[in-house]
DNA sequence: CTCCAAACTTGACGATGTAAACTTTACACA
DNA sequence: TGTGTAAAGTTTACATCGTCAAGTTTGGAG
């Protein structure tokens, strides 16, 4: 069957990815609190019911795209290591700026990504190494694991502060962030720190 | 201050407080999907309109709610610096287990708190400096801020550190948090970073 | 005592999540 | 090719939610 959806078919296509993807654009434009069952279900052009055939109630759909959410999130990390120095030292600042600015961009999914309870749905992911999110953050955290260090160390220590600075930059903890031109000026000490807790990558 | 006495109530001694109070109990009870207008009301023992004229809408209550548990966040590091050593470096230290302590009692306030909005319902708590939880903070970075220098760094620094690793510990990243027995085992690489970041306490 | 405004109640409305019953479509299988 | 069945989607219904409008109680000022 062709992808593109025929109108007089009875059936979508894949109305689960549709109804993700218009979760996210209701996300993005209108917030979390208009992130609803019924708008998703209208916005995909079915009838408010037909979500409950592939998500198991709303909270089925919010983790659904939680978890392509975090997929995004990845991406946008990928795509900042890419494009900044290639130093284990650059390779951390990189990912952290990428950590802020998806948190900037999409502030609404980024809180919906850490409100969905204890991240249940991410289990598979975080076991799953590099392939998650926090698996790019992880890898950019292996030069500075001293040799026979637990890496956990290390790697608390800079997703603490990475993802500390951008919640409560989000939550306006450091002014209104609608009022600040350029967030990576405020971020300056993060920097700082985190070059400190890096220090010399062990070298072997 | 609120002066509890006279505010002569009709039907209610003081129903704004005690839809407040309603509401914490709702929030530890069953968590934050759970508190509601009508449920709060209901339990304080009025109609499920009555929030209305104390609370500009669901909201406001939730800001008011807010409101009150930053305050005893600000109550619970106060008592977790005063049980502790004395020292800059102890106050640094205990201010941030009551930090996280506070959370992992308080998982739905903690959320609340960071989830109303930018925290405008705080801004002139952050300007009120030592009055505010985030006061308290401040006040313990104050020894370790270089003669001269600003000491939004070194606030910046912490606030995010022990931030981050609480919104990260609740939201299960480090693993299930109801498996850690002992979440303070998690924390020590938090407390090693903590001791970098201060080094030497600036004397003054 | 009268009267008013604040505090609270009652009733209603639209929106939401969810469940049940129903209809349409795709596909395996004969 | 024809058919049955289960998945996919619709429709209807219901309890709960936030919010508004209007009515009722209450305390106190004049």
């Amino acid at each position: 069957m062709v992808e593109v959806k025929d109108k007089k078919s009875h059936h979508h296509g894949d109305l689960r990815a549709a109804l993700i993807q218009s979760g996210i654009e209701i996300l993005t434009e209108s917030g979390l609190d208009s992130l609803t069952l019924r708008r998703c279900a209208a916005r995909a052009g079915v009838s408010h019911a037909a979500p409950a055939h592939h998500f198991d109630g709303v909270a089925g759909l919010r983790g659904a795209i939680a978890k392509e959410g975090f997929d995004r999130f990845r991406q946008t990390m990928l795509k900042a290591r890419a494009a900044g120095g290639q130093s284990p030292e650059a390779h951390i600042r990189s990912i952290c700026r990428g950590y802020l600015d998806f948190a900037v961009e999409n502030p609404a999914l980024f809180a919906l990504i850490f409100s969905c309870g204890p991240m249940a749905q991410f289990e598979e992911d975080m076991k799953a190494g590099d392939a998650s999110a926090y698996g790019v953050l992880r890898q950019a955290c292996a030069p500075f694991v001293p040799p026979g260090a637990d890496p956990r160390i290390i790697e608390t220590q800079v997703w603490s502060l990475i993802h500390g600075f951008t919640h409560l930059f989000l939550a306006g903890t450091f002014g209104p962030a609608n009022a600040t031109p350029d967030h990576h000026a405020l971020f300056a000490p993060v920097m700082s720190l985190l070059q400190k807790i890096g220090g010399e990558p062990a070298t072997g």
